[in-house]
This record gives structure tokens, C-alpha cells and sequence, in this order.
DNA sequence: TTTGCATACTTAGCATAGCTAATCATTAGC
DNA sequence: GCTAATGATTAGCTATGCTAAGTATGCAAA
């Protein structure tokens, strides 16, 4: 009986954080117009700023997309001056994507916008709950991350 | 001083639900290609199925664009048999978009393998962080409504 | 070595999804 | 009843997704 109950609650869990996952993007996205790209050239430069130089193929699987697709965003964000498109020595069919300061700099500014507003938020909650929610990032962000790696 | 840790903290706690957000969504988005629409469509037919039946206009401000976006994006869903577009009989200008079974259907699906495929990542966490984890949710359930509102 | 296949990326061409400007129909205000 | 405002659509542009095909490089086996 317990165990039932248990399986109940973590599907409850589950929807409840999906749905949560989604409103909260939804909000903060609203700031995204500040930075002046559209949202696969952010998505992608955040990659490199965050995550550092990556090859083409490396980005388009990080992002989900065909190389093509991301071959197009990264000609884009080079003509913006906001990656650099380098050789890659020991291999000279792949490219090396690396931020530029300025690319750098709008990723920082837009991404402090977004964590501004969910912080705004987060503030009229009182210091137990921001502590739960803390926890419970903690939590999330070890099974996540784990998937990725 | 302990305000000063509290304002840290708050901060930090901002940041991470923001990127465990990103990462969530990232993840289970893997599943929407079995749905054979576009995200832009999967997203709108997924307010009225939830929401229930909106005004083009409305639906266009939930889903942040301009109505001649959704315009388009409604007419591929008529199109497909996945909603309907009704006269409304108070103000003859506006559309009511509601949904159909077929529209129902595949909502409620891809939300299910979104939804199947989370639980199985918090399926490897024990009794107490799934409990952090709800706890969590309602919290930021309450918060994030609340901004709709 | 060279022949041939695999790999990394780009180019070309198409579909979807975002925008603004302009249009049409209806409603609301005077 | 005029006029302005509102809801939706149409037209035409850009950005972003795809597959197919092309180019350049690397690797391996004859």
C-alpha cells in the first residue's frame, strides 16, 4: 500500500514539475527580446559561453538540431561578431566555435535579465520556503545533469 | 549579515531553477517528434486542450505572438482536424478555437511520454527528495500562477 | 600508395513559425 | 448613422527547422 502510494505521489511530482518547467520559461522569456537574436542563436551562443568552444557537430547535438541547421545560426552569429568560427588543428574538417567578448556580454546581460525577474518572483516567499526550493534544486539538478553526461 | 546570506542565497536558488528548468524541458522534449506537429502548433493546441477554448487573440498573448502568427499556426490545426474555429455568437469579429478528440488525443499523449519519461529520471530518488521535490513544486506552482492571474 | 569509404561541414531547396503593414468585418462611441 | 476601435486575416519578409547532395579531409585496407 505504501508502495502504491509512493509510485502515485511521483507521478504527481513529475507532472506538477513538467508543468512548473514550462510556466516558468514562459515567464522569463519575456525578456529575451532585450538581447536582440532570435532564440536559436541565444540558445546556441549560451552553449559556447557556458559550456565553452565546441565543435559544430558537438553544438547541433547539444541543441537538439541537424548540422545544417546549426551550421545557418552559426554563420549568423559570426556575421554578428558574437562567435568565432575557428580551424581545428588536428582535424581540419571540423570547425571550432568560440564566443567573442561582445557574444559573451549580451549571453551574460540577457541571462541576469531572466534570473532577475524569477528572482523577483521568488521573493515574496519567505526563507523556508526559498531553502525547500534550494533542496529541490539541488536534487533536480543531479539527476539532470547526470543524463547529459 | 544573515540578511545579506539570505539575499545570496535567494540568488543562487534563482539561477539554478532557471538552468534545471532549461535542462528539464531540453530533456523531455526528445519525446515531441512522436506527436507529427510542430512545437508551435504542440504548444497552442496544448492551451486550448488544457485551458479550454480561446479567442485567436487570446490564445496569441498565452503563447506570446502576434495574431497573425497564430493565425497561421490555428489555420494548419483546422487543417489537421485538431480544433475547431466557432463563430462566437456574442462578437461575430472573434473566433472561439476549441478542441477536438483527434487534437484531445495527441495532447494528451505527448504529454504522457514527456511526463513517463521525467518520472523514470525521479524514479532513481528516494522517498524524502521526491517529497523535497513536491513540496518544491507547490511552492512554485503558487508563484508562477499567480503571475498569470 | 592509392583506392575507397567514413566523417565534418556546407549548400540548396523546402516547410514552419516569427514579425510588421495593410485589409476586412464587426462593434462601440458620439 | 458616422467614425474610431477591435478581432482576425492576408501579404510579404526573416529566422529556423528539415533532407538531399556536394566538398574537403581523414582513415584503412588492397
Amino acid at each position: 500500500m505504501k508502495r502504491k502510494l509512493g509510485e502515485l505521489r511521483l507521478e504527481e511530482v513529475g507532472r506538477s514539475l513538467h508543468s512548473n518547467a514550462i510556466h516558468l520559461l514562459r515567464d522569463v522569456r519575456i525578456e529575451d527580446s532585450a538581447m536582440g537574436i532570435g532564440p536559436a542563436q541565444a540558445s546556441a551562443l549560451s552553449v559556447v559561453v557556458f559550456g565553452g568552444p565546441h565543435s559544430l557537430n558537438e553544438l547541433a547535438e547539444v541543441e537538439q538540431v541537424r548540422p545544417p541547421t546549426m551550421s545557418r545560426v552559426v554563420e549568423a552569429l559570426v556575421g554578428e561578431g558574437l562567435v568565432r568560427r575557428e580551424a581545428n588543428s588536428n582535424d581540419r574538417r571540423s570547425v571550432i566555435i568560440s564566443s567573442t567578448e561582445k557574444g559573451t556580454k549580451i549571453i551574460h546581460e540577457g541571462r541576469s535579465r531572466r534570473e532577475k525577474r524569477l528572482i523577483k518572483l521568488l521573493s515574496q516567499l519567505d526563507a523556508d520556503e526559498i531553502r525547500c526550493l534550494g533542496k529541490a534544486s539541488e536534487i533536480l539538478s543531479r539527476v539532470l545533469v547526470a543524463e547529459h553526461s
